[in-house]
DNA sequence: TTGTGTGAATTAGTTCACAGCA
DNA sequence: TGCTGTGAACTAATTCACACAA
């Protein structure tokens, strides 16, 4: 799907993060190291992955503000990209609660359930559609991107429609894996997976 | 920190959902090539997992019931594990009204803030105390694991804290990387992450 | 046959270590 | 001198391909 290894591109956008950070606190310039002890990783790894980006650091360091530069120039610049949310039960309210807000150029710019007690008024400053009214609403808005927060039951059905109806990236919170095109792209997060994995720790430990 | 690599054991998590799944749909065996197709990878990948488990197919497949035990202990078995939550605003309450009740194994038994306003009441069931209640509250209570979310720049502190308190496990949705001691164990979720990822490919598609 | 279990081969990801530049 | 950029070495993860068992 792309040329940048999927590993890299998580650790560009962590490096994006620090930096924007340390640019806050007045700091111009930063050795690879310093930046990989931000990350908690290796000085290797940190070079190893701007050699993805068009950048020449110096025996000086990085310079800040061009690094951040660089690096967004790669990953796209900050355009706006819009999401729309389906699913409006505890998890969706949850990631509208949280998101919402917090990206200006990641906007949920509505949210669709099937569930007619839901709809019609707004969550924390998003508007709840029914589930019906999502053809005239894609008419009127350009949606890049699709977070999917329903039942598990129902996520390959509504990604079957969604792809149809152009939509070409999605962001799935329900857990079971989807099959898709392979022009379509699915980031999965897996919160109870997470909390699983350290329980495996935690049971370890003792 | 485990003799299972981490890659498998989260696909042995997800296989033992999927395996429950198929389970209530009444089926009793199963092959490593639909194992597979559920989790959406290859069968030799399924194979090679299932040879940390201490299991033997055979040629009609792998009996279900029996394969979810057998990966179940070696996770370790589902005894209940508590956990605490900490930071009540918009990510703490999305977190536990997302996850209170979702699994009886892994409940939150409290939640942890210093703003006097959100302690004192009960959130999605949830009792939410003063962080100057903590030590009483540890003295009475057995606690697993701990579930950060609070803002940024006050998860370095607060962990070096817990650590202090005898917790070796945490979740943390907060983004930036901790510094921990060896002996303990930090998951992160970063959602935000997840989310640049996936507009990174929506603006590559177009 | 047919599908598992697994050495061997391959590919991906990380770290080493050092040349070369400021 | 001290740090970057990067071939080379190494380690981890995945896939191949086939012996073996039912």
């Amino acid at each position: 799907m792309s040329d940048i290894p999927d590993k890299t591109l998580e650790r560009l956008c962590l490096y994006r993060r620090l930096l924007e950070e340390q640019l806050l606190q007045s700091k111009e310039r930063i050795y690879s190291h310093e930046l990989a002890e931000l990350a908690h990783i290796t000085p290797a790894q940190v070079r190893r992955d701007l050699m993805f980006v068009a950048h020449v650091g110096s025996t000086k360091g990085y310079k800040i503000r061009q690094l951040i530069d660089d690096i967004s120039s790669l990953l796209g610049s900050h355009r706006k990209q819009n999401m729309i949310l389906f699913g409006i039960g505890n998890l969706g309210r949850a990631i509208l609660s949280y998101f919402i807000g917090k990206r200006a150029d990641l906007p949920v710019i509505a949210a669709f359930d099937i569930n007619p007690e839901v709809t019609g008024r707004v969550i924390a400053g998003c508007r709840c559609y029914n589930f019906q009214d999502l053809d005239s609403f894609l008419k009127s808005n350009s949606v890049d991107m699709a977070i999917l927060a329903v039942p598990g039951s129902a996520v390959q059905t509504l990604v079957d429609l969604l792809i149809d109806k152009g939509i070409r990236t999605f962001i799935n919170f329900a857990p079971p894996p989807v099959i898709v095109p392979h022009y379509v792209y699915v980031e999965y997060v897996d919160i109870t997976l997470s909390f699983e994995k350290a329980a495996y720790f935690a049971r370890k430990q003792r």
